[in-house]
DNA sequence: GCCAACGTTGGC
DNA sequence: GCCAACGTTGGC
């Protein structure tokens, strides 16, 4: 019996890497690489599956958002620019008979015609139990499917409300 | 730009 | 294995 789906969040800077790079990309699929974080490193290996939904989230942006959604297209594999020297993401302890270090492939599902803002997801009671909202810098983070399902809600509201 | 919170490194 | 020093993240 298969697994039930997982959710997941991801942070980039939007300066780096925005929901538009994603939208444009193509087939709109991108490597989730550059994760440099042991257990987001573990969370990409071990946890994150094909078909799994990822809410997209801008950090150190104005306002920092849940700017939309993807969706997991090919689950970890070992990020291969850690392999090159002359790359920002090179890191020696990796290689590739023995990778440190995993990502994931993911493909745009949708950008949100409003963002759910930093500010606004702080006044849901239901999503209080973020890892977001809990002071975390852990740059892949698991969401509960009743969180899920509430910034679905939140996403169509503010969609009504514009 | 500041700085609190967090993660990692490395001396012991 | 402890923990101080250091580096990074990311909200403000």
């Amino acid at each position: 019996m298969a697994e039930s789906r997982q959710y997941w969040l991801f942070k980039t800077e939007p300066e780096s890497f925005s929901i538009a790079d994603l939208e444009k990309a193509p087939l709109k699929t991108i490597f989730w690489d550059g994760v440099r974080n042991y257990q987001a490193r573990n969370t990409l290996r071990d946890k994150v599956k094909v078909g799994d939904g990822v809410l997209f989230y801008h950090s150190n942006a104005d306002p920092s958002a849940i700017v939309g959604t993807a969706t997991v297209v090919k689950a970890g594999y070992p990020d291969h620019t850690a392999f090159d020297e002359n790359g920002n993401h090179y890191d020696p302890k990796s290689d590739p008979n023995n990778p440190v270090w995993y990502m994931v492939d993911i493909k745009h599902t949708e950008t949100f015609a409003a963002p759910l803002t930093l500010p606004a997801l702080k006044q849901e009671r239901q999503l209080k139990d973020m890892v977001l909202l809990q002071n975390s810098r852990l740059s892949v983070q698991p969401v509960s499917e009743k969180q899920w399902i509430h910034i679905h809600k939140l996403k169509q509201s503010a969609i009504t409300r514009s």
